[in-house]
DNA sequence: TCACCAACTGACCCATGGTCATATTTTGTC
DNA sequence: GACAAAATATGACCATGGGTCAGTTGGTGA
């Protein structure tokens, strides 16, 4: 008899059509702007039927959060996968892969720059916030790969510290800089997608071998 | 006969007070859980007279952000106008004081994370969203001028471009990872400073003449 | 002394996150 | 099929807090 497992799956289908609903109605009206109910309605349920797969808002946008980090971290397992490729071509495609994340799953990127926001109204000790947490980790454990890599195979220096570098990477990603005061027009004519890039551009140049 | 001077030295008083205010409690309780309630309490006002001064609570935390720029670029004035030091020697220094500056004023530093979060909400025509994007600017302006002086000293070198380098900076040091992502200990061992001292380091290999 | 006006007050409005007693549906048992 | 127990869902309700506004206060100038 698989009533359990079946409810299980059942369980963790209406948590994702939650997520789904949730997405729509924040992504287009804000997150400070959308309401519970109106979360509820567009998925269907009762207000109080979402408290049953979500402690609150702030977790609820957690979970989409934690969605994006595994798209992104998909892309760049792809990356790291790739045959034909040296380390120092991996790592210049990264920046690349970054943009067109920003570009193509714009509202998942913006939710990321929220992380700080929501974090804060979570407990730590949830499966969203841990699951956040691991993904986070997968990424910079592949851009870490993906420049030893480049060790390996001689394209990159061999005394950078991988590491570090994947973290300055990844704080230079979701900087806030890119989205906000950067779009700002009245402050620069450069757009995120140069500024990226041409940190990349002198980055390379320090690490090539 | 300057009673109208006065009254407006007083109005600019009251608002810089209730700035006060603000800070004590927001940098207290945090943005979300401090109520205009506890700022009119400490500022010794009715709730009433803060909507007098600001718009709304958002906009008064983006007068507090707009303090945080002032601090942080009244620090790189001292630094952009030192002596006896070559365009290079500044540029290094420019790490070490963004992180005594996250260290001492680390309220004011969290502040600056949250800008997206207020500045959404508050009007682009205000005279609060107007200083802060001129401080900004600013900021940028004299990262941009010490890697300038760089050049005309010939410690740094010529092809590089000053105004967007100095804007993938200010993205690296506004990312949100140093305060939020990072400190969840899980994640590393590392510490923010470490990342951003070791970023610097790789830039100024690749930039140094 | 008085009219005026800017500064200020705080009771009030109302939107919304979150709760909970109740209702509905599903499941297991006989 | 009947029925109790458990799981799931409902939506009226509550508390909170951002924001408003009719009314008060007190300084100013005539």
């Amino acid at each position: 008899m698989g009533v359990i497992e079946r409810k299980e799956r059942e369980k963790e289908l209406r948590s994702e059509n939650i997520i789904d609903a949730a997405e729509r109605i924040f992504f287009n009206k804000g997150f400070e702007h959308a309401t519970m109910n109106d979360v509820a309605e567009e998925a269907e349920l009762s207000k109080g039927a979402l408290y049953l797969y979500f402690h609150s808002k702030n977790e609820l946008c957690m979970a989409i959060l934690q969605r994006s980090l595994h798209i992104l971290r998909k892309i760049f397992v792809l990356l790291l996968n790739e045959k034909n490729l040296t380390g120092i071509e991996k790592f210049t495609k990264l920046a690349e892969l970054f943009i067109t994340f920003a570009k193509e799953h714009t509202n998942h990127y913006n939710s990321l720059l929220s992380y700080r926001e929501h974090r804060e109204n979570c407990p730590a000790t949830g499966k969203i916030i841990k699951s956040t947490i691991e993904e986070n980790q997968n990424i910079n454990n592949i851009i870490s790969d993906i420049i030893k890599m480049g060790q390996i195979d001689k394209t990159i220096k061999k005394n950078i510290d991988a590491d570090r570098l994947s973290l300055a990477l990844w704080g230079n990603f979701t900087g806030i800089m890119p989205s906000s005061i950067l779009s700002e027009k009245v402050i620069t004519n450069f757009n995120p997608e140069d500024i990226i890039k041409y940190h990349f551009e002198l980055l390379i140049n320090a690490i090539r071998n």
